[in-house]
DNA sequence: TGATTTTGATCAATCGTTTGATTAAAATCG
DNA sequence: CGATTTTAATCAAACGATTGATCAAAATCA
């Protein structure tokens, strides 16, 4: 359908680099131009050059994200299982790995907070993250809901059932602050990560079993 | 202990409103002074004159959040019950006014963007608000879920099961535009939020079952 | 009246963008 | 092939606009 999108080099990625960081640092309007441009060893004028302004540059950044994780997290394609065995441990699997990438990956570690303000904001580049991540997700997500118990996937309930499961692990990644302070974490690393997946892991089954029975 | 903090009035007031509106609309660096006096109907230098400058109006917007949650949710103070019972049932009431307030309520509307904000930041106020609300409240839920379950109410297992309970709720308002979007809801009023209460409530009394038996 | 609050004007600093010059690699030509 | 032109990329410098802050004067209040 659509190419692969190729990851951008030379001056252009690390413009984009320092975008990411600096805007989901400071937000869009607090970083001016010239920073980034001397984060990412470069002059000014390379911005207009080459995404023809600081608004392009935002929209390359948001392209970014896209192309990060999809290349992270991206079995969209495959076809939903239909055993509630099979469906469950997709579920678990995706919950752990998302876990994981969301909170320990240094290649997201820029994204979140980036994508946080853009939603926030609620301007274009949300809705080209909403389109081709986040639904396409949700959709799969609320299958692979349906196959382990029964219920049907495009229901409303389903939808915010698995709305919810996001939620959860979500929050532990926007209000990282929050948890760490509370936790007495110096760090949240793979350990914390890990010890955080174990519990998610576990409201799902318990989730999933209530569902089950109704 | 400390005096109950006096609600703001006149310009002051008019400034803390259209500052915590356009801080979380927009963000901090990306409003400027003027756009704040004009939709307070004053003049710029009211600003510093209130406030010694840009960066005093935030502080207050701070302070302004804190004392609406507080006034809103404040029931910290009160004997934590013993009977699981009345713990289960404080709960879940505190996750249906929270969700309504968090949700619904237009005292909290531009709470929530400006929290977001500042918490992505890093800031004071982060400092000040999660010592004023955010840990006594979630120490409260932890001491809750303790005489629930018949765990213990300080171990990182229980604190981390309290934010998985908080995120399920937090994350309808943080990523609204999401749910929305994807729910199809033209807006989410009381009966959208009803209809997230009755799911968290569910979710709540689901985990606590789980954990009881083990 | 004296104290408090609001106002309009002005300040230096910084913003995003544009400009023309410069360089080196690629393409074209004789 | 060597010589020439074209192109892509980067740079320092400067642009007008806007920023937060400041202050004396005017207005309002008690």
């Amino acid at each position: 359908m659509t190419d692969p999108p190729k990851a951008p080099e030379g001056t252009a990625a690390d413009l984009i680099a320092s975008g990411l960081r600096l805007f989901g640092q400071k937000g869009f309007a607090a970083t001016s131009t010239r920073e980034i441009a001397a984060a990412a060893r470069t002059n000014v004028a390379s911005i207009a050059y080459h995404f023809g302004g600081k608004e392009g540059l935002r929209r390359a950044c948001g392209a970014e994200v896209i192309r990060r994780m999809g290349t992270a997290l991206g079995n969209h394609g495959a076809p939903v299982p239909a055993a509630p065995q099979a469906a469950i441990a997709e579920m678990e699997a995706t919950l752990r790995s998302m876990c994981a990438f969301v909170t320990t990956s240094p290649v997201a570690a820029p994204l979140v907070p980036f994508m946080l303000r853009e939603v926030g904001e609620g301007g274009v580049i949300f809705e080209l993250v909403y389109g081709a991540m986040i639904e396409p997700m949700h959709r799969r997500f609320c299958a692979l809901w349906a196959a382990a118990t029964g219920q049907e996937a495009e229901s409303p309930r389903t939808r915010l059932l698995v709305f919810s499961l996001i939620g959860q692990l979500l929050y532990f990644r926007v209000g990282r602050p929050v948890v760490t302070r509370r936790m007495g974490w110096d760090t949240l690393g793979p350990a914390e990560a890990g010890t955080i997946a174990d519990l998610l892991a576990a409201n799902l089954h318990s989730l999933i079993e209530r569902e089950r029975r109704s």
